[in-house]
DNA sequence: TATCTAGTTTAAAATCATTCTAAAGAGCCT
DNA sequence: AGGCTCTTTAGAATGATTTTAAACTAGATA
């Protein structure tokens, strides 16, 4: 982030979405600063929700979905699956995978380079592989 | 399966039920009778209940779920997480990943030794692996 | 075989995340 | 400022899944 940034957040956030192709509306821009601030976690309709109220402002639930699902499209989210009760979202783009506790239905990031896949099948005819998720399933030892 | 088993294939599943813990009740016959015979395929609580009247047999919609839930949960079916719009089972469950193209929610089973995972994190503390699964995305060329 | 009881099934209602709707509002280009 | 399109909104609608309470049944026991 460069001074100029600091010095105007928004116009920072307006131009991220600009650049997605997103056009920066104030609902947008609000939603931008909380998730794509360049923490990595991971967030639900809900939480975010919860987290514009917290912040003080107003989003609709209609807009937190589709703004969610619009930086998914444009690649400034990404989902994961891991459970079919409500979407997840993480704000690491990155390629990396993932733990999974479904008991306590908690995620953890694994770091990138922690899974190493030798070998890979070829995608069949006529498609092309566009991403390859690794979830790993763990439980608590006494349980 | 020996020849008993194919004098009487009803009592052939209700043992396996049995096996899994579970009282093989009229429904729970029916249903194994369509998804445990080693045929490895991937179903939905939908395309179930659409096998079950074709079959001319009758079980309520809670009960396809119900046995579908129960089902995994013994180990007999395992389910698939691609997307959130509804639960996928897999009536193979040795260890095998799999093939995912959105745009068509086309599910395809990739044999388990083309894919090698020569490296994997270790648990966090406290915790064991119990599963890892590997969902590769794919999609057509020309999309 | 009759009886009992816990586990099951059932149809229907309830839940809940998510999407859709139509109307009101806001970027942004000229 | 004007206008056109894209967005937001509140609320209704959707749809998969779960829950409910009552009727039923597998399997153990007498």
């Amino acid at each position: 982030m460069t001074q100029q940034d600091r010095k105007t957040p928004t116009a920072h956030f307006a131009e991220k979405l600009r650049l997605a192709g997103l056009r920066p509306t104030r609902q947008r821009v609000a939603i931008a600063a909380l998730l794509l601030d360049g923490r990595h976690r991971h967030v639900t309709a809900d939480s975010l929700t919860e987290e514009i109220t917290t912040a003080g402002l107003q989003v609709s639930g209609g807009t937190v979905y589709n703004t969610l699902n619009q930086f998914t499209e444009a690649g400034l989210l990404r989902r994961v699956m891991v459970h079919n009760d409500y979407s997840l979202f993480d704000t690491n783009t990155d390629h990396h995978h993932h733990f999974y506790e479904a008991k306590n239905d908690q995620l953890v990031d694994i770091p990138h380079d922690d899974v190493i896949l030798a070998q890979l099948p070829a995608a069949p005819d006529g498609h092309e592989i566009k991403a390859v998720d690794v979830v790993i399933h763990i439980q608590s030892k006494d349980s």
